[in-house]
RNA sequence: GUGAGCGUAGCUCAACUGGUUAGAGCACUGGACUGUGGCUCCAGUGGUUGAGGGUUCAAGUCCCUUCGCUCACCCCA
């Protein structure tokens, strides 16, 4: 008995009909990005391990349970990467793109990698376009980027998009915040669910995120970070919000909003789609003033925002992608056969798309066939016309039909396919 | 990792509380129409009911095991 093998378990195959809404995607970012004065910048699919965990942070669910992590031969820890901003750090510390010191504004797209239980919009191998900005702390920047986003998803044609913006703080501010909550959550914890009683030593601004509505209940007078911005932080997420109101976009301010990975700080934002499922965040980002240096890089502040292509791809209307061909030919009897072989040749020399039936059907067949592919011409050859030198040029629509010399059917087809 | 739901033809789904040979639509092939598509009508191909075991006179249906898919929790894009 033969094996039937299938994709494994959260990975899939995007299939002709589908693809068309992927390089419809790509095609669109780069365009938009590219008028913004991005470049695209190719990233390894995979990385050194510590890469990720000391951008991501140890303690992050991406990288206690979720990373692909296996050693090479050599022994040395590899990770396939669960997301690209590490990788562009590094690759922008490891070639000194911030010299000359300038804005660099980098853009990537491809496949990051998480193993997690599968669901509606999430999936283990998962696509993500992103855009990274190093070199400023301009909030000009954040609300530029986000505009920019924003522009990609209405070419696109998505509607009902939400933004939904915060600002973390920054290591001057944050970690009184910290203190003040867990000051505050200290004679609650029992009231708190399971889960975040963990969260509560680890990440207890995860808590806000909770659903369960003791904690929910639990923090409703909870302090919030608005209270504890330091004024920096403070004026630079009122520019952020100013500049967001001057290109006239609508957001919504959420405190609570507390992104997955360590590196943020000061602007954090979402975007999030009604009508997916529970997974709606098609878009997510902000600053990352610390990490370049982390990396050992000079202080260079920066601004990034990544992409779900699955989910997104979700929300795009199917569209009549698909490029048909223009041109069918019957070819009837063995003869035909090798006459139209040629005649297909020269056709596509031609530029002219081209479909033929292989398997030498009846000419009904091979009508029908020529219909399914909604051409507007058939050109039939049989014994009777190469007796004559002739071809019978049918055009679909109105079921006429003549016969045309067959010298000159690929001048006449050029020019009949021209005048539409 | 936890919980729930679902696996029947290539696709979408039927089959009442267990009951004879597992059906229909779409798709595919052929015919009505010797070499002329779409519409219509007729016929045909296509199944180890995910797999394995059990209960029963009898299992697609009930029980157990296992695999897979889906959704949700967690978390994220």
């Amino acid at each position: 008995m033969t094996t039937k093998y299938q994709a494994i378990k959260g990975v899939k195959d995007i299939l002709p009909g589908e693809i068309e809404k992927w390089q419809f995607m790509e095609k669109t970012a780069r365009e938009v990005f590219e008028l913004y004065g991005f470049s695209e910048i190719r990233i390894p699919i995979f990385e050194m391990t510590a890469v990720f965990t000391r951008s991501i942070g140890e303690t992050t669910d991406i990288v206690e349970k979720e990373m692909y992590t296996f050693p090479d031969r050599s022994g040395d820890s590899l990770t396939l990467r669960p997301e690209g901003t590490a990788s562009v750090v590094r690759a922008y510390v490891e070639h000194n793109l911030y010299n000359p010191p300038s804005v660099v504004k980098l853009y990537y797209m491809g496949p990051m990698f998480r193993c997690e239980r599968p669901q509606a919009g999430r999936y283990r191998q998962f696509y993500q376009i992103g855009v990274e900005v190093f070199g400023t702390e301009n909030p000009e920047i954040d609300a530029e980027v986000i505009g920019m986003l924003l522009k990609y998803f209405e070419k696109l044609g998505l509607k009902e998009l939400e933004l939904q913006i915060n600002s973390l703080g920054c290591d001057e501010c944050r970690p009184k915040f910290r203190e003040a909550l867990l000051e505050f959550l200290k004679n609650k914890i029992n009231l708190l669910c399971e889960d975040c009683q963990k969260r509560f030593e680890r990440n207890p601004l995860r808590i806000f995120d909770c659903k369960s509505v003791s904690c929910h209940d639990a923090t409703k007078e909870a302090p919030t970070i608005e209270g504890y911005r330091c004024d920096n932080c403070k004026s630079h997420f009122n520019s952020t919000i100013n500049f967001l109101d001057k290109l006239n976009i609508p957001y919504v301010k959420n405190p609570k909003l507390v992104r997955g990975l360590d590196y943020y700080t000061k602007t954090a934002f979402e975007i999030i789609s009604k009508g997916l499922g529970s997974q709606n965040a098609i878009a997510g980002g902000g600053r990352y003033d610390k990490l370049v240096e982390e990396f050992g890089g000079p202080p260079t502040p920066a601004f990034g925002f990544a992409i779900g292509m699955d989910r997104t791809a979700q929300l795009i209307q199917p569209l009549a992608f698909s490029l048909q061909p223009s041109v069918f030919i019957v070819a009837l009897g063995e003869r035909a056969n090798q006459k139209v072989f040629e005649l297909i040749n020269n056709l596509r020399q031609n530029e002219i798309r081209v479909e033929r039936d292989y398997e030498g059907s009846s000419l009904k067949s091979q009508l029908r066939k020529a219909n399914k592919f909604g051409v507007r011409y058939t050109i039939i050859i049989g014994d009777n016309e190469l007796d004559k030198d002739k071809v019978i040029l049918r055009d679909m629509s109105g079921s006429r039909q003549e016969e045309i010399d067959i010298e000159t059917i690929v001048e006449i087809m050029t020019k009949k396919l021209r005048e539409r």
